[in-house]
DNA sequence: AAGCACGCCAACCGCTTGAGT
DNA sequence: TACTCAAGCGGTTGGCGTGCT
């Protein structure tokens, strides 16, 4: 048997996705959750695959999402990360709370790697000046071996509780970040979930008019979870068929999202 | 001003994994 | 146990912006 393709080639659309094609899928994820990506586009208004839907809410769409402005302790993260876990971005994402994997990525081959390559070819500029000098002091390693790292969440630092606690002051040190609205977050422990929440709603506030957001289907704890009539009404009333939910054919999916 | 090269990053593609039957 | 399929993952591509000539 043939394995259904996961993007019918025809009438699909690609390639960069449209503000109104981004009002749709926020739109819909907020109010359904995501509980099928292949069937969501159809519901969803969408011409687009739902492996598509699925990468541009979890990578750009998704709340909370950081975006630029890679602070030094993330950076000596992942640095530590990839030297212990090789390209698992996934596993290395998770350790940075509002990074995506696609993001991580895309920043260690073109900045980290490239910046890692310099730094060792001077560190070995070093080491052969340092041999050319004194071939008797070869035993003392120029470049420190690996710091083991523990990626346990428990003992991992979490960059965006944890930095401000540090408190040597460069200007890495303040994690912030330019978000698509470009207004700089700070996250700090003791105000974190106010923060967040301000967070979402600046983030969401072009689309206010559309009351989506008061009405979220989210199993986040983090967000009030608001029963809205589109969701009651058919669990209720079997009769009830809102246009746009995924009750349309009369089979009861599941209306939480995992986000 | 035009053309080119390069870097960044969003998005795509194909393979793998794991849950469900 | 074997099979199907949705979701996840990582590598790669292509479009766009920017700087240089």
């Amino acid at each position: 048997m043939v394995r259904t393709p996961c993007c019918d080639k025809s009438g699909l659309k690609k390639g960069t996705w449209t503000p109104e094609e981004d009002r749709k899928l926020m739109d819909y994820v907020t109010r359904y959750g995501c509980w099928n990506w292949r069937q969501l586009p159809k519901y969803a208004g969408l011409s687009r695959c739902g492996k598509s839907c699925r990468l541009r809410w979890l990578n750009y769409l998704r709340p909370n999402i950081k975006r630029g402005n890679y602070s030094k302790e993330e950076e000596d993260i992942i640095i530590k990360l990839h030297e212990k876990l090789g390209n698992r971005w996934s596993t290395i994402a998770a350790e940075l709370p509002g990074r995506t994997d696609n993001e991580i990525k895309n920043h260690w081959h073109t900045n980290l790697k490239k910046r890692l390559l310099l730094q060792n070819s001077v560190t070995d500029d070093q080491k052969s000046d340092q041999n050319s000098q004194s071939e008797t002091s070869s035993q003392e390693e120029v470049s420190t071996p690996p710091q083991e790292f523990d990626i346990n969440p428990m003992n991992t630092p979490q960059i965006l509780e944890s930095s401000t606690s540090t408190s040597s002051s460069t200007d890495h040190d303040q994690v912030s970040s330019i978000t698509t609205d470009t207004t700089p977050v700070e996250f700090n422990r003791s105000s974190e979930t106010i923060i967040q929440e301000d967070r979402v709603a600046n983030f969401f506030e072009p689309y206010a008019g559309n009351n989506f957001w008061t009405e979220p289907f989210l199993a986040d704890n983090s967000y009030n979870f608001n029963i809205s009539n589109d969701f009651l009404a058919p669990l209720i009333d079997p009769g009830y068929v809102s246009l746009h939910s995924p009750f349309l054919d009369g089979e009861l999916l599941c209306p939480y999202g995992l986000y």
